[in-house]
This record gives C-alpha cells, structure tokens and sequence, in this order.
DNA sequence: GCAAGAAATTTCAGGCTCTGCAATCTTTTA
DNA sequence: TAAAAGATTGCAGAGCCTGAAATTTCTTGC
C-alpha cells in the first residue's frame, strides 16, 4: 500500500524507500506546474504529466487524488497552522496570531520563489485553483478555525471562524499582489502591511497629497 | 442556440419559450439539490437529475457546465453587486459599501430560506463547493474589486481586492453561521453585525462578565 | 392555418478523469 | 537468500463533459 510519508520527527532519515517517493512525487509537482504553466490546464492531461516523470498514469494517482492537487502541490498543513497558532504567545489576539503564523508562511514561500511565481503564474490562468492556496479549501479553513476557538479559550459565537476565513482571505490577496509584483517586494512585508490594515478596520486608503 | 435567457429591462414578459426553458432550468437546479441532499454528491450522476426532470444528459450540460454549478443555481452575478455598489451612497468607504451591498443579498437569500438552508447542508458535506457561494469564485470576485477600485477613484495598490476578498469571506462566515442555527437569527443581522466587526478591527471578543 | 426559419433537444462518438482489483516487480528484513 | 512488505502497473469500468449532426418543437409572417 502506497501512504503518504509521515515526516516524522525530522530525525531518523527516511531510508531508500521513502526517499524514493519524496522524489517521484516533487517530480510529478514540478512536471505537473512546468506543462500547464506552457500548454494550460486543459493542454496537459493525466498521462502527459506521468510520461514526463516516467511512470503509469495509475501512479500519478496513487500520488495525488486528481490533476488539481499534483498542481497544488504539498501545501503547509492546517496541522502545522495550527501548531505554530498555539506556540504563539499568549498576549496576542487571535488576528494577530494569524498574522504572525501566516507570516511564517510567507517567508517558507519566499525561500521557494521561483517555484511559487510559476504556480501564482498558472494559478492566474485558472483561477478555480486559488481558492486551495494555503491551507485549501474550506475543511482545512475549519480545523485552523478550531485551533482559533481553542486558543481563545472555548465559548464561540462564530468569531473563530471569521477571523480565520478573513485572515487567510488576507493572505491570498497578499500573495497575489506579491505576484503581479513579479517577488520584488517581500512577501512577509506584504502580508505585514496586510493584517495592519485588517486590524485597523479597513479604512479607505487616504488619498495622496496632491 | 441556447442562449442564457436575459432578464432584460424586467418589461417584456419572456413568451413561452424562454419561460419553458427557465423552468426546466429551475427544475434541474432543484433536482439536483434534492438528490445530492439525499444521497451525497458522489451517490448523484448527471443522468440521475436530467432523468429526474426528463430530460436528456446532454440537455443538462446545455443548462449546466457541470454537475457542481446546477446545485450553486444561478446566484448573484458580481455585475449586479457591482451594480448595487456604485448605487451607494457617495459618502461610504469601500467596506461600508460592500456591507451593504452584501447586506440586500442577504435579504435576497432570507426570502428563499429553505432552498438556502438545504443548499448549505449541501455545501456542509461538500465543502468544496463553499468556495463558490455568492458571486462564486476568484473570477467573480476580480469583478467586483474592480468596482471597488473604480468606484474609490483609481489608484489601487491592491486595497481594493482586500477589501472585497474580505468582505466575502466574512459574508460566506455569515452564511454559515445562519445555516448553524437552522435560519433562525436573522442573516442580515448577522451580516451587520460580521461588518462591524470588520470595521473595528477584528478584535478579540470580550470574555463575558462573570 | 401553414410553411419557412429559428431554437432547443436529442443521439452519438469519443476523450479524459478517477477508482478498484489483481498481477507483477522491488525493496526490506529476518 | 527467502519471505514479507510495499510500490507500480495494466485492465476494466463508471462517470464527466464536449462537439457535431440529426431531430423535434416553437415562432413568425403570410
């Protein structure tokens, strides 16, 4: 039976076997983004992307559950969201803590730029596939909204859930400026700028001094 | 041709046909959301809902590009939110506008409350599908923060798609919380009180008195 | 009322996605 | 090195979705 490989606990390295599957699935991801980013989503088909990496169109899908995902990739965990949610401190609110776990996240994107260009690239193209960056999609929205409520100690009357879905709401368009920007700014400065004006209560931007 | 029955200037009754085929269109849009309330959307085939209606498959794919979009129906188009929100009042910022705007639809919804209700127990089990609740997906949502942007007067340095990303995100959050309490609270209310939120800032909310 | 003409539906063929199953090949481990 | 565990593969099949051509149904002008 073929299982997602557990990372385990950094120590222990994974051995021939395991190593093996890290690097046929990092092969289907980069194939799967390098052909749609030249021919299109509709232009690249199951068996192209497994022919490129060598291996049956059968295996591609005992690596991803469908063309979208391999495109995707491996994206950080709610898990791990919500890991770095806890660890953060005690003082800060919700939205901050978000702001600030997110910020890591930018800067582990920043690390792979070149990688991150090119999907924000495809991911223009095809916009069905922006509402899964980061943490995709609502099943994870909701775990990391959990995280939230348990931080704040218990009693919700829905505020998790909105400041999760705004803060990640948050991140997407961060990200996208961060592309249109070609990764010239700092992306951890975007999302910064990002949640400032989330916890100023988005006020209209003043206009500049003529 | 099929063509996507305008709603022209609302004078102009449709004559039969075009009302025929807003009937079939309805019929498949409820058909599909029974079926798949009842037997989740994997235990639905297309063939089931056009049987259902007695129609052919093919003529639901004339109606629907996929199985998926007959159960989100024919929501609010962005044109139309773009609509209500150059009709604000001048004096609103951008948030204040989109609340409002956001604020009708939820009227809009509150007047067909079952259909709703059932459609959300539908997006509960599939939240995949959550994605795509009012003015549907990342293309709908660009519209919009285009009218945001035009309507601020031009110069964007991406607050505009802040604030619409925002907005909807929380306006998704309203939804489901008025699907958590079975329709009973008001959704506008509900609305109003995520926006003000909003505006103050995302702050954590007072821990009751004991 | 009736004959064009327009429009919607249907049938058909076909490609692609994704799944379960059984066979085969490879790696690990004893 | 043999047995066990695990990964890959081929195969069959259901289901989604599309284009094109044929058919049926509606509309319109006479």
């Amino acid at each position: 039976m073929l299982v997602v490989v557990t990372p385990v606990e950094s120590s222990e390295k994974p051995g021939r076997r395991d190593r093996k599957k890290l690097e046929t699935r990092a092969a289907l991801e980069h194939a799967a983004l390098r052909l749609v980013a030249e021919r299109g989503l509709a232009g690249v088909t199951v068996e192209d992307i497994a022919e490129a990496v060598d291996v049956s169109s059968r295996t591609f899908f005992n690596y991803f559950p469908s063309k979208e995902d391999a495109i995707i990739g491996t994206p950080t965990s709610e898990v791990e969201l919500s890991k770095r949610l806890t660890a953060a401190p005690a003082g800060l609110s919700a939205l901050q803590a978000l702001g600030l776990a997110l910020r890591e996240e930018a800067e582990l994107i920043q690390t792979q730029r070149d990688k991150w260009l090119l999907r924000l690239k495809v991911f223009e193209s095809n916009p069905s596939l922006l509402s899964r960056l980061v943490a995709g999609g609502a099943e994870a929205e909701r775990g990391l909204a959990a995280a939230v409520a348990e931080r704040a100690g218990g009693a919700d009357d829905g505020f998790a859930h909105l400041v999760t879905a705004v803060s990640l709401a948050a991140f997407r368009v961060a990200m996208v400026r961060w592309y249109a920007a070609d990764g010239g700014p700092s992306l951890a400065g975007l999302v910064d700028q990002t949640f400032s004006r989330l916890a100023a209560g988005l006020p209209d931007p003043a206009p500049l001094p003529s």
